[in-house]
DNA sequence: CTGTTAGCGCCTTCAG
DNA sequence: CTGAAGGCGCTAACAG
């Protein structure tokens, strides 16, 4: 059954249906599209919708988006930038949901850098989400068809507007009140070790700025956190260079879950511990922040109501309003870090 | 050039390209496609990828598949049941680069379960790989033009026998030899709390008792570990059921990383350790296992030739050819919980 | 209310 | 070696 190869029968189309239901090709396409406006008598109808299912019909896509001159595609284009994780996971899965409310389908495609053997070539989406893309590139694909690309680096772009306005801004700001709320007043920044994400630390950086101004804290420390490869030794490095600054760092944002567990090894490594000898709290959540020592405290991102803004913007898009306003996503989630 | 003959709303087309080369369309198809058997006058070959360049040109997706009669979209559909983790990332990641280089394009779709919005509908791939298939989508999908169909979970498929003939048993296997050499006669196995993974759980546990009883061991002794929601006392409930038998088990085969962790924190609520009070190995990887207390022992599973695999399984079957065997892929990386 | 007729953009014989 | 013509399966005007 599974695992075998290609029959030999053509697969019926719409015509096919049509001789069965002896009914023309039109009629055919009213019933099963439901269009309205056209009242199809109900033995017809009837008839339409058996003949479809006993040969097992299934419009063409290609067709059917050639003909109609617009798909309902919706690509989500994956960074290379981006590590996978549970977060993302869920959220790729909350946009298909959602866009399938929409009457649109998402598709993931990872963009492995090298522009060879383009998706593109192989489907026409009406819109894209992507990371990062070359300008020359958002301007072929709206030449080509694409009626709605999002760009999440283009300053340009609404939506990348509220990522970095409100989406980064409220994990820096959460993050920093938690902490000044536990009595730090001198803040460090895990930053990741990993250069897939310099780009993102790099904004994430520039919002805590922000956060830390807007209380009248001095700017946070800056330092990598390694959080490939064995060696627990840079964590512990991070932590020391912390410690000894005068007057000293006690508490620390981290740039997400692995930067938040790579600190935690860092101070084990000194016999230390979370968050009697320097205060941690990270960003996105995860399985293994909340089994950490100790549980991680954190700042987390409501995926569920990022989908639902992405998509609307989408939808937007398409019909031509403008970009509603996006709504506040980020939450603490108290554990034993803080 | 010759004179702006692109209509400007609409996006260039293929006789778009040969009006502006002024040659004709077939031309522009043996150019653009290098088909062979036709031998095109360097000169006109410049001229037409030179219009087409200058129009921005992009062949439409739809158009091509139609006429050709196939498309070269491969469906990865994303199964409800697995969480996302780095690894399954690094998975697609890899199979999207596999099969660009095999001149195929993958695309993932998360499956929500609800049979609306089908992706079929959107989108006709030439093939499918997918975790969970019943058997009469299977047969649809093939009765509609899709010329291989991968089901990781149909007994008959090839594939699903290597992924648990092979990589499943390896997991197990490797898991319980290496326990076994550090001196471990009873075994227990950490199973996944997630009602989502409770199938790949049953799969693991029987793959644990055949690695057990190849070795004379008895029956690894299965208990469910919580990976999800706050408390570690369950965890430590688990613990104690180990412990307490008579003979105690002394090491436990984890599902996932998770559960590997997991059973590290119910340790921690007894005030025990690994591996002096009980050894843990886990399978996958990822950087929290990395950055566990003690770092986790896992048995890792080598994505990037799974990747090859099941494209060679995919290009195999749309030729074909039977699938090839499959290879090992599961390696033992130590560290300190055993 | 139903059937006929044109395309959608591309590929692929088949003549020239 | 190039151009003309037919068809892939479907939708959407337009007749009947």
């Amino acid at each position: 059954m599974a695992g075998g190869t290609a029959r030999s029968g053509r697969r019926a189309t719409s015509a096919d249906v049509a001789r069965e239901a002896g009914v023309s090709r039109s009629t055919v396409s009213f019933v099963l599209n439901g269009t309205k406006g056209q009242t199809i008598p109900e033995p017809t109808r009837q008839r339409v919708l058996e003949a479809a299912a006993r040969l097992r019909y299934a419009p063409s896509a290609e067709a059917r988006t050639l003909s109609r001159g617009r798909s309902d595609v919706v690509l989500l284009y994956q960074p290379p930038q981006l590590p996978m994780t549970a977060d993302m996971g869920a959220l790729v899965e909350f946009l298909a949901a959602e866009f399938a409310e929409a009457g649109l389908t998402a598709v993931t495609h990872p963009w492995s850098r090298k522009p060879d053997g383009d998706v593109l070539t192989a489907i026409t989406p009406v819109a894209v989400i992507a990371w990062d893309l070359p300008d020359d590139a958002v301007t072929a694909m709206r030449h080509n068809g694409v009626r709605a690309v999002i760009s999440l680096t283009a300053e340009s772009d609404p939506v990348a507007q509220w990522i970095w306005g409100t989406r980064e801004n409220g994990i820096a700001r959460l993050q920093v009140e938690r902490l000044l709320s536990a009595g730090h007043r001198r803040l460090g920044y895990a930053r990741p070790h990993d250069a897939r994400l310099a780009e993102a630390s790099e904004m994430r950086l520039k919002a805590l700025r922000q956060a830390c101004a807007a209380h009248g804290l001095p700017a946070p420390v800056a330092v990598s956190i390694p959080g490939d490869g064995e060696g627990a030794r840079p964590a512990a490095d991070a932590v020391a260079a912390w410690r000894e600054l005068v007057p000293a760092v006690t508490g620390v944002c981290a740039h997400d879950d692995v930067a938040a567990l790579s600190v935690l090894a860092g101070l084990r490594e000194h016999g230390l511990a979370a968050p009697a000898d320097l205060a941690v709290i990270g960003a996105g959540d995860s399985p293994a922040a909340r089994l950490a020592v100790p549980p991680l405290t954190m700042v987390a991102v409501d995926m569920l109501v990022t989908a639902r803004h992405l998509v609307a913007a989408v939808t937007s898009l398409l019909d031509g309003r403008p970009v509603p306003a996006g709504p506040e996503v980020t939450q603490v989630i108290e554990r034993h870090s803080v």
